[in-house]
DNA sequence: TTTTAAATGGACAGTAGTGTCCAGTGATAT
DNA sequence: ATATCACTGGACACTACTGTCCATTTAAAA
């Protein structure tokens, strides 16, 4: 009864200063790091507190210090994506750019830099909607903020809002399908395609200065990639 | 050791001269049938003996006699799934039409009319690949086939390879994404976007008549649902 | 060095699923 | 009418989860 089990006071206050190397401590955050793993390679129902604490090398009842259930957990899991990807995916269709082409290619950087923005994250919560209603509601709400970001961003190069609205739609769900089915298909597939994407996604043929500007993008963030 | 588990012989050879009223006698059908409603509406991991045989009035182990296992069963629905939806797309695909705009129709009528095209159970499907290997490559396979049938058709309307490959992509993918997340919306919002779609899809503006024809075609398979 | 609260792990109870075994039932053929 | 065989349902064994309880360990503070 005078255990409160919210809100544990983490001993170690600054991470750096007590790195976690082999399992010294674990904490809160460790156990959302693992559980983002396993959702974003396993899906939401192998999220199983044994699971989990078997990854720390702990036992399963540590968890419950943690986290009042597994619920607490997935919602845990859930607000964290909430917040990150759809501000990085607004942030980056507000950008300002010269033209509609370059605004679709800064678009695409975003989904493409996993510092950006966690496509694969992206997909498990997408998966995990389709089989709990609140979840389905919190996407719901998180697609209509990207799509209405997206029309804002056409309809600032002059597309009338219909025609805005339609060519967001197809961009944004293009990506939601592409990154479905083809999330392990070589960059270079994408890239020799893109021409032809921008110019499906625009209706105006793009700059060749333009395209060699995204590849040079591409190049450097599959550089820091390797070198992390 | 002397019983044939495999093929029962059912003594309803004719479904029309016996209909299956109340909970007459359940055939392997049934169980298929059942299984795949459960599939569509709550995903594979709900699809368990013991909530088929409720659906079906009957006892959790009737259905080791007609399946060797669970798996026996989930193995049935994949099956089932690839040839119909798959050889409809393509079939689709293939159809003969005047212009691009109405070939790309030809493959809207098919998503969009439930006779021709399951797309709750496409979606289903694909939803469970991301669970299982087997099912992946199967899918993959499915959607290669797909692919290919519609570049193909946007190459016999003279694009080249390369772009009917892209504009084949935006098209099927788009469709891809767009039925996970808008499942649900209106007929109406759809309608009110094909034109713009259209031209997004082929790069060419359609005629009047041919957004005609398909609205036309959308209100008659809108009527035979609601008449069944 | 001792104290103490945070953090842990083992044991347990409860639930939900798969698959097996087998005695029983009822329709059909004889 | 009855014997047979297709078909069913209840009982059981097994496995895998969640969540609770509690005695013990450990690290920080005194």
């Amino acid at each position: 009864m005078t255990r409160k089990k919210s809100a544990p006071v983490l001993h170690r206050d600054d991470p750096d200063k007590e790195p976690l190397v082999g399992n010294v401590k674990v904490t809160r955050q460790d156990w959302v790091n693992v559980a983002m793993d396993v959702l974003i390679s396993d899906g939401v129902e192998m999220v199983k507190v044994l699971v989990l604490a078997d990854r720390l090398g702990v036992s399963r009842s540590s968890f419950y210090w943690y986290f009042k259930s597994r619920q607490d957990l997935l919602d845990a899991l859930l607000e964290n994506w909430q917040k990150t990807n759809t501000e990085a995916l607004v942030t980056q269709a507000e950008m300002p750019a010269g033209t509609i082409t370059g605004a679709v290619c800064n678009v695409f950087r975003c989904v493409m830099n996993p510092a950006l923005f966690n496509n694969k994250l992206d997909f498990a919560v997408r998966d995990w909607a389709r089989r709990s209603g609140p979840v389905r509601r919190v996407l719901d709400q998180s697609d209509a903020r990207r799509l209405s970001a997206l029309s804002g961003m056409f309809e600032r190069f002059g597309y009338e809002p219909l025609e805005a609205l339609t060519r967001a739609r197809i961009l944004y769900f293009m990506q939601i399908g592409y990154n479905d089915a083809e999330l392990h298909e070589p960059m270079d597939e994408r890239l020799r395609l893109l021409p032809n994407y921008l110019l499906g996604f625009t209706g105006k043929a793009p700059q060749q200065d333009e395209i060699d500007d995204f590849i040079a993008y591409v190049e450097e963030i599959s550089g820091e990639t390797n070198s992390a």
